[in-house]
DNA sequence: TACACTTACGATTGACGTAAGCATC
DNA sequence: GATGCTTACGTCAATCGTAAGTGTA
């Protein structure tokens, strides 16, 4: 099976329709038509069944989607980490951190990595907001290791390792009743009005509106300590008792045998 | 890059030498050099030194040949399990039990689970005495799920279960001096004569002769209690005291959403 | 000089696009 | 009758094998 036809079925299999797949593959629709035939001899199983108009999956169609999309990540992975090993000045580590961690961490991170001998350049990926997606960054070579906020969704196929933890604090208007608490339980929380955004990260670009809106008196939110230095004049931080700690992991592909992954993963943990 | 493509340089690499993977794959020599250029013209960087008549890897060839064969297996698992789920007769759940594990255990959960609604047929592999075969099986999908003896050896992209946890016990001739005792520590083990082996599993094929040679007296073994009915005349087990307890798991690659994987090991975890 | 990778060239295979066919809604 | 997958056919690109070329031990 080559990557090509892999590539030609998960795009009938996304879209349902050989017309528009093969339009979004860039060719046309018959040749498409011909390598999913092709497929389906030598696989000895219909993946489609094509009935009148429309176009679903067999049972067969659908493991080889699932693995389909697997083994297409594998070597997309293959091509990015062998173009990323080539030895001129370009970075040899890709780090995708998560919306949410701690830049201080971040930095702290980088900044003892760069230290070690024989550090390799590190390119460091803001990921988006769509969870899984520095996950998937892994799994297809886009990075190689990822910085992120546990959140209790187990990580297949990846080794993981927590570097820090730390409390949550309520961010509050500089002038509201609560501000001049010590300290608050999370039993407390209820009381106070809406929006309480984000729940387990601050998302970086949206996050000083969120701020500009507490410091407005229009919301509140709960953000991990690390992001007191960030907080602007107009609102107050108290720190939250009672509320599950934020812990921060690495995480790498399980089958990695970088030693560049590895030297980082060693520094992060001794931080 | 394609699968093709993929499966030459692996060649090459494996080899050092364009002229043997070339006889390997059933090719020319030329048409693989040409291949292998074609790759590294795309990649942006060598992949071999080709120094006088010597080939060698360089750091992005290394990288392709790790992550290519990852890849490589992928794809065969996508191959495999497609074919495994067309809807006729054959099974549609392939388990390996690596050699070591118990018998009667892996009879209880194929019978618990043929029970269940649904169930899928199993096809039974026995996997050989090379270490992490089970792995590489279930990782190119000759396997789905694997039964195996915990050995400490952290299982990359697989998600595992424990599943039984036994004792072990010493078998020594019938007519040795400890045969009558009740029980043994491990602080005697140095004491009796060699050899002593295996450590921590019972071969299939060869056992019924280590058996056959503590019968004679040449030997003795260490193993799990489960192979208690096993054991032919002549011979004798004492428990040991203090030994690490023989852990039997089910693991399965930690991606699957196969329905019939999932069913398999909620029945393994509840035997 | 022999071994081993590369370049050159002609042949074959296979993938593609256009056009016609055929079934379903 | 229109939509949409399939079959037919001619074209083009890619791969392959044989043969000649080049460079090192």
């Amino acid at each position: 099976m080559e990557t090509r036809e892999l590539r030609y079925f998960v795009a009938v299999a996304e879209e349902s329709h050989f017309g528009r797949a093969a339009e979004r593959l860039g060719i046309a629709q018959p040749a498409l038509s011909r390598a999913v035939q092709k497929m389906e001899r030598r696989l000895g199983t219909p993946l489609f069944v094509r009935s009148g108009r429309t176009v679903s999956l067999t049972a067969a169609g659908t493991v080889l989607l699932d693995e389909g999309r697997h083994a297409l990540a594998a070597v997309a992975a293959a091509d990015r980490r062998t173009r990323r090993a080539a030895p001129d000045g370009r970075p040899g580590l890709a780090l995708v951190a998560k919306a949410g961690v701690s830049v201080e961490l971040l930095a702290k991170l980088l900044d003892a990595y760069a230290a070690e001998p024989d550090a390799a350049e590190v390119e460091v990926i803001l990921a988006g907001l769509e969870p899984g997606e520095p996950e998937r960054m892994l799994r297809d070579g886009r990075a190689d290791v990822a910085l992120l906020v546990a959140d209790g969704h187990v990580l297949g196929g990846l080794d993981h390792e927590d570097i820090a933890t730390e409390g949550r604090m309520v961010v509050l208007p500089a002038g509201h009743p609560l501000a001049a608490r010590a300290t608050m339980t999370v039993d407390e929380l209820p009381a106070l009005p809406r929006p309480c955004w984000p729940e387990d990260g601050l998302e970086v670009r949206d996050g000083t509106q969120l701020l500009q809106l507490i410091a407005l008196g229009r919301a509140f939110s709960v953000l991990p300590e690390s992001s007191r230095p960030a907080l602007p004049a107009g609102v107050v931080a108290v720190p939250l008792a009672g509320a599950s700690p934020v812990v921060t992991r690495i995480a790498w592909p399980s089958h990695s045998r970088s030693l560049a992954v590895a030297a980082l993963v060693r520094v992060a943990t001794r931080l």
